[in-house]
DNA sequence: CTTCGCGTTGGTATCGTTAACAGTTCGTCG
DNA sequence: CGACGAACTGTTAACGATACCAACGCGAAG
């Protein structure tokens, strides 16, 4: 025997039809305790393992206990906690995730998310890339459901798990003020990217509510690496007017800006990071928390496959300023004597 | 019009049969110009697309594009890296990626299989958690392609890419020993797993030829996290006879380890991490190349995929002892005046 | 002794797609 | 001018599983 074994071999083996097999796999009760036997007997022999592509073919209307995962890039270690616990929590529900990288490209997106629906996946957690998601609409209305992560979607209508980016920033420039700095140095990522913008917006409205005019030779987007955020750095602070505070818009520019960093800028970065407590000083961060946010998508997502068809909702988990070192260090404004 | 439309749906729109929609969908080229452009226009017009499904289904003897990553868990830096990278060329090869976290635990890691073979994917990439492996042989035989990563798996035959762990670390331990060490630290991940059995191997063989006497009190095995490798570290340092220097078995166990190390005693771990430069001293390491890893592995698996009968290998790739000054600290027996 | 019903079991059609084969309509060549 | 192949299109029967309905045996009820 090469290849699987189907139900029909099992039937042979057992001497039933398949249609008895179908029965005992899936366990109905209606089979004879005897016969059971038999067919359980000849599953072990053959090594029988029920084929779940027909049988998803022949029950259409039933899920097919598979979802899509799609984030910008798993290697990062945001998205990897993310992926974790949306792994686990679709384990426990007795699902499988397929997993794609859109690597913030918004035709990969479009491609995995094809491939995704083309498998007929319940569902689909994603972090959404750039620009309209407008394209998901055909795959919702096919019965796809559909949860956003970390970000919101443009032009689309799904439930969205976040945490509130603006004015978590919004706080920490705030503490950056409140510590005497008036020139605040930003580093972000791509403006297209819901989140960077919204992460943006926070860090000029703290300016703003202070009176602050935003420098713009202090704002420095479209990073995208460790070593993009680390020149920025080197220049910035080389530069005529330079930054006494920097606040790093993700964990990766973070990791980067902390290479060339030298002491006595204060600093502050959006997520936490292992060992952020171990470098001199320590560094202040804004964290969110990646599992609570993934578990909670998931969580929705399979909600809507059971059936829920409430209104799509928007989910703002909370972040945590955690003050170190890095983020109090003192600026040129700073009350004396406290 | 609710649900997915099938080809049928498109045939009727355009006129035709089901089965010159396949040809059309499927770009072969005995279609007529003008019947290939209705029949596009139909798929457009429904948002027709291919079931994959019931096309893996009927196309039994064909690779249904689609294969899994079973890895301990993907929240792990080191794992995640290996799964994009596995994405990443699965993508390039046209196929999606399943993922599975075992948790390290061999009864899961078996379910995930099983998931994964039911659902026909054409391989797997599997970080081998403990015990046998014996039980992934009747998917072999049914054509499934394996391959291990990181770790060999026991009682099986198959592709494996790893590093020589127990050479990396006896290179490290030989090196503390040279800078003065002779009472050197152990923190080491569970024994039954391949990986840090290698090193705990390269740990003794490294003592054995210096002529020390390894001291059983220096060694913690089977430490699962951060926390763990904190206590274990602050029990060994408060102990009679304390370390001089410290050798972590993996990341995660560095991480932990570092929150609580002193000044003053030696340190090397295993796998490279972000700002480890930037720590007080900056951490000497063992690095290998996680993304080297898993991209080797996913060639190797699709050659396979290919139809490459050749016998099973093991790639060994390189590690790099990084010296960057804790594992340059000097110890008792240092050479004096150099 | 017939009939009913229950507990089991099997037959048939079907899910959406495609391989294999069977037409059909032409144009072309002898 | 009829036959023959080329180009195109359709029909049928699977792939492996299951929903639905029919049928079987057999004890109980009438």
């Amino acid at each position: 025997m090469v290849g699987r074994p189907t139900m029909k071999d099992v039937a042979a083996e057992a001497g039933v039809s398949a249609m008895t097999v179908s029965r005992v796999v899936n366990g109905e009760g209606s089979v004879a305790p005897r016969t059971a036997a038999r067919v359980e007997a000849a599953v072990r022999k053959l090594g029988y393992q029920r084929d779940e592509l027909a049988r998803q073919l022949r029950r259409a209307d039933q899920p097919s206990r598979t979802i899509g995962l799609l984030v910008d890039n798993v290697a990062d270690p945001f998205m990897a906690a993310v992926a974790s616990a949306a792994e686990d929590v679709a384990r426990r529900r007795g699902s499988m995730v397929l997993i794609g990288s859109s690597r913030a490209d918004p035709r990969r997106e479009r491609e995995v998310v094809a491939a995704f629906t083309a498998r007929r996946v319940d569902g689909l957690i994603l972090t959404p890339a750039a620009g309209s998601h407008r394209f998901l609409r055909p795959a919702q209305v096919q019965g796809t459901k559909i949860v956003c992560v970390d970000r919101a979607a443009s032009g689309l209508a799904a439930d969205t798990v976040v945490v509130d980016n603006s004015a978590a920033v919004e706080e920490a420039v705030r503490h950056l003020i409140a510590h005497g700095h008036r020139r605040i140095g930003y580093l972000g990522g791509r403006q297209d990217i819901w989140t960077n913008g919204e992460r943006h917006r926070g860090y000029r409205a703290a300016l703003r509510a202070a009176g602050i005019a935003a420098d713009p030779r202090l704002i420095r987007h479209g990073l995208r690496s460790a070593p993009s955020a680390a020149e920025a750095v080197t220049a910035l602070l080389a530069s005529a007017g330079p930054p006494t505070a920097l606040l790093a818009g993700h964990e990766n520019l973070a990791v980067g800006a902390l290479m060339v960093l030298p002491p006595g800028i204060a600093f502050i970065a959006f997520d936490d990071f292992p060992l952020a407590e171990r470098l001199t000083p320590p560094v202040t961060v804004i964290a969110q928390d990646p599992v609570a946010l993934a578990t909670t998508a998931a969580d929705v997502l399979f909600a809507r496959i059971h059936g829920d068809t409430s209104p799509p909702r928007t989910v703002v988990l909370p972040t945590e300023l955690i003050r170190r070192g890095s983020g109090e260090v003192p600026g040129p404004f700073a009350e004396q004597g406290r």
